[in-house]
DNA sequence: TGAGATACCTAGTCCTCTTAGGTATAGTCT
DNA sequence: AGACTATACCTAAGAGGACTAGGTATCTCA
């Protein structure tokens, strides 16, 4: 089980990620999420789509809704230019805390 | 400036990693971390107290008062055995989240 | 005397996950 | 046909923790 605040930390992140990766809806980003984390993750709805719809609000993914060739209506997520951005900035702050744990704890890892 | 979720996910294994370093006191650690993110991480005390005092109240740190060499009154704070187990535990989940957005970012990076 | 660093603390506000619900469609099994 | 599951969207109330802004006190130096 991962701590709330990890998980509050990695949301947007990782949903900006997976967004990255191409359009997608909220269904399969829970299951992307799911594989990604090798099953560590479980994201619950009633946290994605608030945060989808922040991240709509901030202008940092587009939506439209599109009928799929199997006939199910679904809301499509995709990323805006400053989404990319923003992502790039998640990213460098993550890493940048990352360095920190790891000095915290000695540098004593290497990871691949 | 680092945003207030991580800020959240860090400070548990952030505070338990200084203090397994040896004891110490607040202004003393907000010092530490400061130096360990190379400046970018600035603990605020109305951040940094209550988080110590919830550590203390679930049993992972252990708290004294004691007066200094140059004569001023501070309130140490030190690891628990249970404290000890905790680090552990974060850094585990740390790593482990880290590791699926280097999936989510394709792996692109190695960190030494 | 005054300023600044050191040293502790708390209250109100805001933000976001969690829990727990609601609605609807498509496919499968009996 | 009826029931169940998976898919698919959404929201509201509660809880937990950082942020802002405040309070108190001591020590040092100009």
């Amino acid at each position: 089980m991962t701590t709330r605040e990890l998980v509050a930390a990695s949301t947007r992140p990782l949903l900006l990620s997976v967004l990255a990766r191409g359009e997608s809806y909220g269904y399969a980003i829970i299951q992307a999420v799911l594989d990604l984390s090798g099953g560590e993750l479980e994201w619950s709805e009633g946290m994605l789509y608030p945060a989808l719809h922040r991240l709509e609000r901030e202008g940092l993914v587009l939506s439209r809704w599109k009928t799929s060739d199997e006939g199910r209506k679904r809301k499509y997520y995709r990323l805006s230019a400053n989404g990319r951005k923003a992502l790039e900035k998640e990213k460098s702050q993550w890493l940048s805390m990352h360095e920190t744990l790891l000095a915290a704890w000695g540098r004593v890892l290497c990871l691949s």
